[in-house]
DNA sequence: TTGTAGGCGTTATCAA
DNA sequence: TTGATAACGCCTACAA
């Protein structure tokens, strides 16, 4: 009995040269009747095509990457791996990438820059074909790599206005001046910020918060800790906030794990929400529309700001015209909670 | 002024021909410096270190792939890119797999075998060293191109016992049980199971449920949808599980999501939980121990998984001799909610 | 300890 | 439309 599939690589992997052998043809012509069909006559692509299933031939992306110095390979830095907002960033760059044959090769940083650093140390070695970052603060060391790897580079979450680069994100300023301005609204005025993880993003929406209590001439009562931010951690910093700010009578956590754990810990008090204290997060997770009161949140498009970062970096990969920059804005949900 | 950065390849990037350009020696002894330091003589291995250090060489892992055939690539199949439960198994698996300089290629499968097996298919053209499966249901295509592959496979999640497959995981029927005896114990009666994304874990559970209600002689109350599995879905299912089993007394959610959600439409109706009715989850979610009253659980170890699968599939890939079947347990989280 | 030759699987280039 | 040749960057095997 023949072999039926025939073994001859190291790798124990049916090659296009094992395809070409088959057909007594050669191997260039079983890799452009893959690539370029029409370039193949019907007849032999047809039969190529048939002896590829039948041997079971599958393309090494190394010999390819070699080969056409496109590794097909793009690197996603992200801060954490758990929070869901990158988690759904992810999930948008890899819904993106997918189609197109494309891999993302994901760093975790921990939200430290010298963290960042090393990854792209160690992943530049994968020759990716081009970088997705997180944020717009970088080590000097990250931003002297990124030039010299010549690679483009697409930036997430924050907006970026300098011309040479690429930007996909909201204003996270803007986005905590509304959540702030809507509390006003409400008719809160002695309204407190906290913030966890001290990123900058969080300090952006701080930034917001001053500026929007600032336009209606309130007081801001901020607390900082660098502490991840959790669930956890929120219920724990309703103490810390009733206990500096006793008189306030809302609270815009900078973010939604923050804002659950905090009315969680209501509910435990028998603090009224929002009737005693008002709470706003930042994100809305998925779980934050179902609490009890729902939690009023800003929505941010996190899963589209993964998609169309990955798009645009594809887009400057194939050297395309397109914009560099996109606000893909946010929206605010107001809840019961406030 | 002479050029700092030779830039000969293709690629634009410096390689070890370069670096052994500048130093008058043959790439093999720069190869070697930097593998198997050992064998250079200690001035040069000085000199070349130096060199690359200078010049900026990093090492091209497609030609590396390709002359040694191992990618250092792992492939990874999850069934969600989203649900807590298998972010932290990635979490684990990265952090296992980071030092030793491999990757991770993840495929989201969504709870289909037929998604799971297209995607095998996609990414063994990535030629990846081995491969991380959650669950142990999948399509005889899969196990045709498994087999086929011949890589080092590792199964996450359950627990199987047949002698020539690896597994990490826990026995997902005893967790089920232990979660019901539980609820026995506490003098409830009436206890429904409700399950939504009807995958093999949440069966299986449902197994271990109805063996410790035969236990106890009492009756099954069960609710199955496919629905995949939410927050909002277990709110909705409140409603659906009081219609179906008015009498019920406690009730067993095939997971936290939907446990949370019918937490908190309990405290919208203001049903008493547990006096009213118990609510019992499973896999101990971060926010779980916070919500008010704190949900009951089944916490599972997924980070731990990830990570002893990535360590089983390495010593696979390694050839090295390694316990095939890893039970990691699970353990109940007895809290206010029961 | 260091180097030479050749090959890994694919594709670009040029020629037939 | 098809093919021969060389190259991509690195490593194994063997030799010096």
């Amino acid at each position: 009995m023949a072999e039926r599939k025939p073994r001859n690589s190291a790798t124990g992997r049916v090659t296009l040269a094992d395809v070409a052998r088959a057909l007594d043809i050669s191997a260039i012509t079983v890799s452009r009747a893959l690539k370029t069909p029409e370039r193949v006559s019907p007849v032999l692509r047809e039969r190529i095509t048939q002896a590829v299933r039948q041997l079971g031939y599958r393309p090494n992306h190394a010999a390819r990457a070699l080969a056409t110095a496109r590794s097909g390979n793009v690197l996603v830095l992200v801060p954490s791996l758990t929070n869901e907002v990158f988690v759904d960033v992810l999930g948008g760059i890899h819904d993106e990438l997918q189609p197109r044959g494309m891999q993302m090769l994901i760093g975790n940083t921990h939200y430290s820059l010298r963290e960042e650093e090393k990854q792209l140390e160690a992943f530049l070695g994968h020759a990716p074909d081009g970088i997705l970052l997180s944020g717009l603060d970088h080590s000097p060391r990250t931003q002297a790599l990124l030039a010299e790897s010549r690679l483009p580079v697409v930036t997430m979450m924050e907006l970026d206005n300098a011309a040479d680069s690429r930007s996909v994100g909201l204003s996270q300023r803007a986005a905590g001046q509304a959540m702030t301005r809507h509390l006003i609204t409400r008719g809160y005025r002695r309204i407190a910020y906290v913030a966890a993880q001290g990123d900058p993003r969080t300090r952006q929406r701080a930034e917001g918060y001053r500026a929007a209590l600032a336009e209606a001439n309130l007081d801001a009562r901020e607390i900082w800790l660098e502490t991840p931010s959790s669930v956890g951690l929120g219920a724990t910093l309703l103490t810390e906030l009733l206990a500096q700010h006793p008189d306030c009578d809302a609270v815009f956590c900078c973010n939604d794990d923050l804002a659950q754990g905090m009315l969680y810990e209501c509910q435990r008090r028998g603090i009224a929400v929002p009737a005693r204290l008002a709470i706003g997060g930042f994100n809305d997770l998925a779980a934050s529309a179902w609490t009890h009161p729902a939690l009023t949140s800003i929505a941010t498009p996190r899963y589209d700001i993964g998609r169309q970062a990955a798009r645009m970096l594809c887009a400057a990969i194939d050297n395309q015209e397109a914009p560099r920059a996109l606000d893909l804005g946010f929206t605010l949900m107001a809840r019961g909670s406030s």
